[in-house]
DNA sequence: GTTAAAATGTTCCCGCAGAAAACATATACC
DNA sequence: GGTATATGTTTTCTGCGGGAACATTTTAAC
């Protein structure tokens, strides 16, 4: 509501905006609230009060509906110091939770992950041979259910799953998922019914830098190129103005087939010259005691970097998996070579880091993905006793 | 506010979002029927009753106040040939205007916009040097008080400049346009303080991509990359899910210096292998007559496009300027290499289009800009008498 | 220790927003 | 000309946040 008005979206045409009523404006503050906490941890209602610009009476009542639908507990205030009646300490209920899972070609993961972004427990099984749909579903309901016998009272407010190759926009149809070999898959539909949750179905990428911006290397920053090197090919995402790169149908962001050599090899996809055939888990183990063939692939890492700024303008370029690896050992030639190719004016703002959430980004990815209708509509979403 | 959930804008984290209060569901609603008529045109209140899902009573409550504010004008029905009371008929009163700004390395140009985006005059300069920023901002003070002469009784909202060159994100200041000469100006004060009007500065990409979304070949597409082929090069913008790219610093968008060739030459900007650099308008004078040379250029806008798809998977590719031309008269070429080299399993969504605005596209652009304020917050702009 | 000041929580009342119902009006159809 | 239908208008009602007054809890001053 507050944005800025050069980037601020002006409603669809083609479409009138839905009208606003008085029960908008509570979901709204319900929402503002929820979302606070569930970033920025346990604020005090002063804090809230002050930051949101409302009345503390208010805040007080927002609260409380809060408190009343188990999705925050008021603590009294630990010693401040301050003079003055201490505020209440408002946190998030980590009992509320989403559960995330990650099928993969040589193991499923699944998790707990509470609404303060923590990882409460989680289950692995390793699998020889790629896990069907079903296997993953299968695996998703035993583990959430050996979770549920572990910690009692947990509140379930859905599922997400990260999985590895193109999710179409609706999130519940992996188009192509080669690695795994799913085709045309409706994901969502079969993981509901196994555990009987709303779900939502995303890519590994995309559900990673959605965790990194909420609570790893991107937090905060509104812009973001994310690149992921992994064993199936390097994976890619963008943050738009704090909104996730989709595309029209969900294909946004694989920046791995981005053309970056006019002469290169033929890609798996059908193209030449992508960057994952130029630079890929095993060029880079098979020269990584060769240091000028490192340069090269740092060299075009660089290239890929510049040629994402010069179209997405980032305020941070955020490397994982063996592309955070190589960015650690070619950081100088890495940073030099694209600060010579940046188109931009003022260089010394270009951000490179490396991502900062390890084996849990794609859990808590994904169980944010799951989070997003809570808190967008607080009193509106339905938890379930897991 | 009704958007689904996969790609909603998750407040940022660090800043907790503003609470809302009653005005401002008064304010969305005036600024949802507002922005209806202005980019759907005349529209009944019965249909912008069931568009919004307001009440009768409200919508006739908020039309009233629209039309007090002398931004909408209601008429008796036209024979509609329906049983039934005739619903009133609301449409943008078209001496609601915006001045539109285009200095250029030839010429300056000034136009008066209406809300509904007709322009309804325009003044047009040559001039032999590139103008200075105060020679811009001069012409526009002596334009608009001609059209002011000319057409009495406009209103005005603020005037908009589309800029060929680097513009800031904050919507005032001229980073680096070459072509112009300027650097880092902030034209927007020099602009505002001859036309006393609130100004906002833009790249002219943008502005145009702006247009042709508003009015023109994008209308209604939610995700559109735009490719302008000019004299002073290639310029680029994107829409990425309603909302203009814009980037960190406001960037984003420059595909003409995307590297498309790794061998190829030296660019202006100190890249090699630019965009712009392999396919611009002299090369493509050279070889109008060349139908080899011909389909090389095209198949290099192919491989562009390619590459913008993998990154954006844009509904919609718009190509303006020479780019267009070159698509007219290689479409079967560059259609089946953008098919063949796309990265997405249903290529027969790939839509490439001309733009359709012509002459008039960065006024209206420029000129959306500027109404951007009022169609937010239809009451909280003054209007000035021109 | 007592009192004052400061900050916050709580309660009650007000104004404003849209919903809903009742009524008024304008058209088409028979 | 009467009726059905759709829409505009008026009135009443509910819900939400603001704000003032009061209550509570702390620190600081004496």
């Amino acid at each position: 509501m507050s944005e800025d008005l050069a980037s601020a979206a002006v409603p669809a045409h083609t479409t009138v905006a839905r009208g606003s009523r008085n029960d908008n404006t509570r979901r709204h503050n319900l929402s503002s609230l929820l979302t606070a906490v569930h970033y920025g941890g346990p604020l005090t209602r002063a804090q809230l009060t002050r930051d949101t610009g409302l009345n503390r009476s208010t805040i007080g009542g927002l609260v409380t509906e809060l408190a009343q639908l188990g999705l925050v507990i008021e603590d009294s205030a630990a010693e401040t110091g301050a003079v003055g009646r201490p505020s209440l300490i408002v946190r998030p209920d980590r009992r509320v939770v989403a559960l995330a899972l990650h099928p993969d070609v040589d193991a499923i993961e699944l998790g707990a992950v509470a609404i303060d972004g923590t990882v409460l427990a989680r289950r692995r099984a390793s699998v020889d041979a790629p896990p069907t749909p079903q296997d993953a579903a299968a695996f998703a309901w035993e583990a959430a259910r050996e979770i549920g016998q572990e910690i009692p009272g947990l509140r379930v407010v859905g599922a997400g799953a990260a999985v590895p190759g193109l999710v179409a926009a609706d999130g519940a149809t992996v188009v192509d998922a080669p690695h795994l070999g799913w085709r045309g898959v409706d994901f969502r539909e079969v993981l509901a019914e196994a555990l009987t949750l709303p779900v939502v179905v995303g890519n590994d990428a995309n559900m990673g830098l959605r965790a990194e911006w909420s609570f790893g290397a991107a937090r905060g920053v509104d812009t973001v190129v994310f690149l992921n090197g992994s064993a199936s090919g390097i994976g890619g995402a963008a943050l738009v103005g704090g909104r996730m790169l989709r595309g029209g149908r969900g294909y946004g962001g694989e920046f791995g087939h981005m053309m970056i050599r006019s002469d290169g090899e033929r890609c798996s996809c059908g193209r030449s010259g992508c960057l994952e055939t130029v630079l890929n888990a095993e060029r880079l183990d098979a020269v990584a005691h060769d240091d000028a063939a490192l340069d090269a692939l740092a060299s075009t890492l660089a290239d890929a970097i510049a040629n994402l700024e010069c179209a997405f303008d980032p305020d941070l370029v955020l490397l994982g998996g063996y592309l955070g690896s190589l960015y650690a050992v070619r950081r100088p030639l890495v940073d030099a070579r694209v600060e010579e190719l940046a188109f931009r004016p003022d260089v010394e703002d270009v951000a490179i880091a490396r991502t900062a959430l390890g084996g849990n980004r794609l859990l808590i990815g994904a169980a944010e993905r799951a989070f997003a209708a809570l808190l967008q509509d607080p009193a509106g979403v339905a938890l379930v006793a897991l």
